[in-house]
DNA sequence: ATTATCTAACTAACCAGTTAATTAAGGAGT
DNA sequence: ACTCCTTAATTAACTGGTTAGTTAGATAAT
């Protein structure tokens, strides 16, 4: 009785990193749906099962909050992928390891693409504090090392000569989109493209289109390739 | 002094039609801006340089001015979009103009993008009523469409043997997504994402993305690809 | 007793939508 | 050509529901 976990329901006291996590849970959840400016305080507390006002005690205001969210989602991707990226691996298999882990990393956390392109669309509206601080410290960097994995591939005749700032785009954005327009799809074709045989699927089309879109053809050195 | 003209301040009846259209033209600015949630009627009446009311005079709520607005969008690209694709083309030549065309049109409506991806992450909240509209009747034919392109390129063997579900979304996030993230690239590089010569570098590199992902290599008939 | 955690109830601002009145043009009668 | 009426176009001012954020206090662990 002294102790703790006889409550289930937590009194005045119950452990305090778990409502502050159920918070970011919720906010996660409720900014994905929703957007920044769809999202309602009320309904984060409610979801959260927890008084409004504890949003206020464990975070400045809902700005703050969006921030902490932002924060969780880029951390967990960046992390997922520099492990990859970091690996000593020859520019074919490392490319498509990259591609392949950012898309698993997106597969398992459904909620984070429309976070993300969310705040993309924020950064239009010049104030936005957030965008510039995610830019520079997740996505830059992030740009920055898969573009060397390019331009390795491309010294080593490995791959074709593309640009790295117009590639790597373009491989995220087709990560990204089916993702971010499942719900679309979904009533295109009737079932569900969030269902692991779907996702498996695309997986293969994704990474099949950036090999066939990125990889030197088959053919070692013939005289000049058609224009 | 009769007629009219000789005021250029608005009474109580300048041309009305004139007034329909600004009130649109300022919901596109506003909606794209700020998403649907954000978006104010306020900011769209005062942009309009009209009375609020006159939203509601014009039409039915806010929601149906967001409708009217989707409509205005999606028509314009139909149309641009439908007309190279009821062309006689050999597969090659129609893909790579119907993907051109797309880029063009969203290059000259830059405000376009962002409406569009609002509407899809729209469809997630069950209640949106414009996504089914704007699905049935412009997206799902669009698909069809250039689905049928895919499949003729590829009987003819020109292509190589793709499922066009998933290419041509694929190849569809690549025109959009350099103008969804034209903010964040203009943070990352400094200089401006659409000026016409950036734009016209990136036309180019989505067309080389879409041969080189989509064309049959120029080896007429090898053993086997290697895996 | 002090402090960290938590809440019910409140407030101030905001914002979609309304109302009732105003303005001008077209016509109908004279 | 002049008054009167109707109707389309337009507005200033208001309303009521919603929502971010606050306050003052409660609860318990130390």
């Amino acid at each position: 009785m002294k102790a703790a976990s006889s409550k289930p329901r937590l009194g005045s006291r119950g452990r305090p990193e778990a409502s502050r996590a159920a918070i970011l849970r919720a906010a996660v959840c409720e900014f994905a749906r929703e957007g920044v400016a769809g999202a309602r305080t009320d309904a984060i507390a409610r979801t959260a099962r927890v008084n409004k006002a504890l949003l206020y005690y464990y975070f400045k205001d809902k700005d703050t909050l969006y921030g902490a969210v932002l924060d969780q989602v880029f951390a967990g991707l960046t992390e997922a992928v520099y492990e990859v990226l970091a690996r000593d691996l020859p520019p074919r298999e490392k490319i498509l390891l990259y591609a392949g882990t950012h898309f698993d990393y997106i597969a398992s956390h459904p909620l984070y693409p429309p976070i993300v392109q969310g705040e993309m669309m924020n950064a239009r509206r010049s104030r936005s504090k957030h965008v510039e601080r995610i830019v520079g410290q997740y996505f830059s960097p992030l740009l920055g090392r898969v573009a060397e994995v390019l331009k390795a591939g491309i010294a080593a005749g490995e791959f074709r000569p593309v640009d790295p700032l117009q590639f790597v785009p373009t491989m995220i954005s087709s990560i990204v989109f089916y993702f971010l327009n499942a719900p679309v799809m979904r009533m295109m074709t009737g079932s569900d493209p969030l269902s692991p045989e779907r996702v498996a699927v695309r997986r293969a089309a994704v990474l099949d289109f950036i090999s066939a879109a990125l990889f030197q053809p088959a053919v070692q050195k013939p005289q000049g390739v058609q224009k």
